[in-house]
DNA sequence: TCTGCTTGCTATACATTTCATAGCAGATCG
DNA sequence: CGATCTGCTATGAAATGTATAGCAAGCAGA
């Protein structure tokens, strides 16, 4: 099983395990914050329907994010499929702005990269 | 160079580039949001002292994450070191709340983990 | 019960990213 | 000329992610 940063313990990014520092280890892997957002407040979602609505993301690595989410306490497995848990649902909350400020974000760029 | 997510081209996690994905796609990188937060609104930080703050960095990394960083708006290159771009603290200050909400979570773990 | 469909995954092989460490070139001091 | 600090590059190994195939279980209908 993969083992999850542990606020407290030593994660990636601090040897103290500053809860930001194991929240951004958790939240800073693929797909991470990309699966919370699909799976958002909606009615619970399906393995399937989450790997579609993700678009590319591959079975073996959704699996690994949802069951981290899923230790973290972020999400769970209920009746119809995957939903987010309270605690998921506040921190969806607080990427909500992000989606807000990523559009003006998104503006003042050169929009043509490389 | 490392290419960045472009906000309306495809990036991982979305084929329209979708902003919040952009964003993802680029914050979800190792230590990309460790970097930003270390940052702050302070002074300017010298390559090497932001290499101690964040402990366990390598400067391959921490150089591609600063670059591409950079590339986004975030961070800029001033007189004594790296600092944060107007947008950067916008977007920090939006990670704050992630900061105060991580503590809760914290409390709310086992908070003996593998 | 056989066929076909969906579901949640696992297996495999390959590509990319990150880690850890060493070390270099340029600037500054004495 | 050292000595030291700077920003970084090089390198090899390990970890992580990608893409695709496909399996086993659970249903539905015939």
């Amino acid at each position: 099983m993969t083992r999850i940063p542990v606020p407290g313990q030593p994660v990636r990014g601090s040897r103290s395990g500053a809860p930001i520092m194991a929240l951004f280890d958790l939240l800073g892997r693929r797909w991470a914050m990309g699966v919370l957002w699909t799976l958002r407040e909606n009615e619970p979602a399906t393995f399937r329907s989450l790997q579609e609505k993700c678009e590319t993301i591959s079975p073996a690595v959704l699996n690994k994010r949802l069951a981290e989410l899923r230790q973290a306490g972020l999400i769970d497995r209920g009746e119809g499929g995957y939903v987010t848990t309270d605690a998921g649902r506040e921190l969806y909350a607080l990427l909500v702005p992000l989606g807000d400020w990523s559009k003006s974000w998104a503006a003042s760029l050169p929009a043509h990269g490389e």
